[in-house]
DNA sequence: GTTCGTGCAAAAAATTTGCACCGGA
DNA sequence: TCCGGTGCAAATTTTTTGCACGAAC
């Protein structure tokens, strides 16, 4: 998404285009494969811009969340973290998460159809979302621990 | 896990027996398919303990945790959520949430093995547990929106 | 000129920590 | 007795909110 569709997006849902949220997306936007945290958004914003609130920070994400630009993802589970949607996926995409270093990897992936029929099928419920994570062990670290 | 087979398991890691973990499992284990944040747990056992402190709770959680006898959940993302882990089973089990009632179903499911597979082939990671939300509309809801 | 968004500070919520005391080993 | 665990309160951390002012429409 660029800057001139995020602006016409905000106009059509009623909200005002502010220097704050041009800013926020733009950050989000230069780092699509990171999972940043409310305050290290808030760090790269004042680094241009020191006199941001942190609450406008917390106030825009949402935004971001509702328009489905950012998702929230809780990759180790306690802090809130934000990334970059893609836009013409209508998924979130994964995470591989190392339980050794904590290096995150992000795939993407569609093998849950097969899945997501079971669930149809058994539980009578119909799957129009999905996230996955699954914990293990990346390769440097395999092989650091085979040596051992 | 029975009461007895968990004092030997604290036993056997050095750590001691008090009636607050007993409690704080047995609450647990009254309530396999909940997801319980810690204030809930806190509330139930002030029911017959009312001396115990909340931080007790926070810490006994914790040991819980280590032990591999309860799991934490994180399904709205915010509070944290802890629910009883089937002994016997390696994984967690799945969740899927309805969008509308907010309502969590809990499944079992392997269908993941292909994707597992996958990953480890492409980003060379083992797996070594996964954990998968589904987000989507339950039976009841749906057929609450049809009649719309 | 309205209305919505922002900055700031205060408040609220969630979790952790220090410390004296207690209770299990 | 010894040491880890507990209760309590205070401290931290994370997020939300009230309000007056400023900026977008």
């Amino acid at each position: 998404m660029n800057q001139e569709d995020f602006k016409e997006l905000l106009r059509e849902k009623g909200l005002k285009v502010t220097s704050q949220r041009l800013l926020v997306l733009q950050i989000m936007a230069e780092r699509p494969g990171e999972h940043l945290t409310t305050e290290q958004i808030y760090d790269l914003v004042r680094e241009t811009n020191p006199e941001v609130g942190l609450a406008t920070i917390y106030r825009t994400v949402q935004v971001l969340v509702d328009l489905h630009l950012i998702d929230k993802v809780t990759l180790d589970d306690d802090v809130a973290r934000y990334e970059l949607r893609n836009g013409n996926m209508k998924h979130h995409h994964h995470h591989a998460i190392c339980l050794k270093c904590g290096r995150v990897f992000s795939f993407e992936d569609d093998l849950l159809e097969n899945l997501e029929a079971a669930v149809e099928d058994r539980l009578g419920f119909t799957v129009v979302d999905h996230e996955v994570k699954l914990y293990g062990y990346c390769r440097d670290c395999r092989k650091e621990m085979e040596q051992d």
